[in-house]
RNA sequence: GGCGACGUAGCCAAGUGGUAAGGCAGGGGCCUGCAAAGCCCUCAUUCCCCGGUUCGAGUCCGGGCGUCGCCUCCA
């Protein structure tokens, strides 16, 4: 089912139609998350982006291959010093996780030392596979395949540079450091429109004079920078240091996805500059290729509560923080976070609020029982949906550049006006769902305290009120519902009787 | 200073020249011991402002105002 397909391409500046090299297959490379603290609800809106255009392409038919990076070893805290100084993030890391094992919080108990990079890395890098995999993010079931670390690709790395040096694109500076030539390659500055004659006039000041002096042109990035008291280094023809952050997305990109040019690249809208466009000028000095990729795809930041979200204005939230209830008061369900998150189109404006996660709960629970309800009607048998209106019109939604609500216009009314035959209905819905992954994420049970379904104690309060509403002892029946609405449960009443079951959000 | 995105009801949000999708919230009703859930009905003469093009503009053009992002680690 290959609807005309349309992305906006930052390369571009415009949407065009998708193409592939491979007539079925989807190459793509999705920016990850550097593993040196929990990741936090802006990171996910970007990968889950990447999640539903992912599971949108394998829907329409194409055969996904999707790689993300794990970003492990440590880049600069200022950029003063970009080029080589300011504090490594794994040191701050390291910092922060020792002064929580003074204060003996939990989450810090599992690192043994918090001077070793590697187990700061492999802690953080657990935190974000689970939350991940709580928010359905397809390819964290894929790792480690899919999802390399950074520090095991140090070897690759260094043979593009020791590539770039052999053509002329990059240079030794007097002072050791390896340097990439942004004058070598014209194309610098497509992606982001930072050409070198803007970045020039732009730089407004801020790039010092000392910093600077080494290199050829103040846009030249770092490749490979010799420094032995790193807290991570490696050996290498320039001397033991540690390589351009830029590196290792060009890096992984061709070692995993055995291409010299690669069908998507995705990231947030920061990454385009100076990340992606230098990714651009390394993978492409090294390839000669026309691309690095052929679609870049990027998505905006989101905003709390209308406002940037920063540590300092205290609306810095993990995925995590958010799970436990710190937005809303009481525990979210993962599949609500992945609805909030997804339910904005990926290019506009996102508003992440407490109300909008409420009604994102509300969403979530009618489409999964919605779901319940279909599966024990045609008892599981579904009819294949690809013709299907709704599908069809969900699917060029999705097509149109993503166009989520477009998409979820088609099917929230059709769900609340649904009268088909089950098993036609079930079809379309797992078909939905396959892409949404809502429904299925709920029912997987991601660990959460919702999917604890009635304790006994519960069980019990439920059968206490229908033996009160059976003897019309209204005040006893009601006091019971209220305990229970109180310890964060909705309340049914049914023919069978009452139900309780954990509130989304 | 340079580059870029965006401004539609209380909130989220679609719409890319033909007379304002959808969701949430709100209001009314059915159901209920009362609720919840569900169902039915209702909810923008108007799309930041001002000009222009057009038979016709939220949609195109010009100019304002405003918000946001990047230019420096950041999704």
């Amino acid at each position: 089912m290959k609807t005309e397909i349309r992305f906006y391409n930052t390369l571009l500046h415009d949407v065009e139609p998708f193409a592939t090299q491979e007539a079925d297959q989807v190459t793509m490379y999705s920016c990850g998350p550097t593993v040196y603290d929990f990741a936090h609800i802006g990171n996910f809106r970007t990968f889950l982006f990447a999640d539903l255009l992912r599971r949108f392409l394998e829907a329409a038919g194409w055969e996904v291959e999707q790689v993300m990076n794990i970003t492990d070893v440590g880049h600069m805290t200022e950029d003063d010093l970009a080029d080589g100084g300011g504090e490594d993030k794994m040191e701050v890391s390291a910092r922060r996780l020792r002064e929580a094992k003074k204060a003996g919080r939990p989450d810090a108990a599992a690192v043994d030392d918090p001077d070793d990079p590697y187990q700061v890395a492999r802690y953080y890098t657990d935190a974000f596979l689970t939350d991940a995999r709580a928010l359905g993010l397809a390819v964290a079931d894929e790792y480690p395949a899919h999802m390399p670390f950074a520090s095991q690709y140090v070897p690759a790395m260094q043979d593009i540079v020791r590539r770039l040096i052999d053509n002329g694109h990059a240079y030794v500076a007097s002072d050791g450091v390896v340097y990439y030539s942004v004058e070598s390659f014209p194309d610098y500055g497509r992606l982001s429109g930072n050409t070198l004659d803007h970045l020039r006039s732009g730089s407004g000041g801020r790039v010092t004079e000392a910093d600077q002096n080494s290199k050829r042109h103040p846009a030249d990035f770092l490749l490979w920078k010799p420094d032995a008291n790193h807290i991570m280094k490696w050996d290498s023809p320039w001397g033991e240091g540690y390589p351009g952050w830029h590196l290792e997305c060009s890096a992984m990109a061709m070692a995993l996805l055995q291409k010299d040019v690669i069908d998507i690249h995705t990231g947030g809208e920061d990454n385009i500059f100076p990340h992606h466009e230098c990714e651009i000028a390394q993978s492409r000095g090294v390839t000669g290729a026309p691309y690095f990729a052929r679609f870049w795809m990027h998505a905006r930041f989101l905003q709390v509560e209308g406002e940037k979200m920063s540590k300092s204005m205290g609306n810095f939230h993990t995925a995590r923080d958010v799970f436990a209830g710190k937005v809303t008061g009481t525990p979210v369900h993962p599949a609500v976070l992945r609805l909030e998150l997804i339910k904005s189109h990926y290019r506009s404006h996102m508003n992440f609020t407490a109300k909008g996660l409420r009604d994102s709960a509300q969403t979530v629970r009618r489409w999964t029982e919605f779901g319940r309800r279909l599966e024990q009607e045609a008892n599981g048998n579904s009819q294949p949906p690809d013709d299907h209106p709704v599908v069809q019109r969900f699917m060029a939604a999705l097509a149109d550049d993503l166009n989520i609500s477009g998409a979820l216009a088609e099917v929230l009314p059709w769900m609340a006006n649904c009268r088909e035959k089950a098993s036609t209905a079930l079809g379309v819905f797992r078909f939905v769902d396959d892409v949404l992954y809502l429904a299925a994420l709920q029912e997987k049970g991601a660990g959460t305290r919702q999917t604890e379904e009635g304790s006994d104690e519960v069980a019990g309060l439920c059968r206490q009120l229908d033996e009160a509403r059976t003897a019309r002892d209204y005040t006893r029946a009601d006091a019971l519902r209220q305990q229970l609405i109180d310890a964060g449960y909705e309340v049914r009443t049914t023919p069978a009787g009452t139900t309780a079951h954990p509130r989304l959000a």
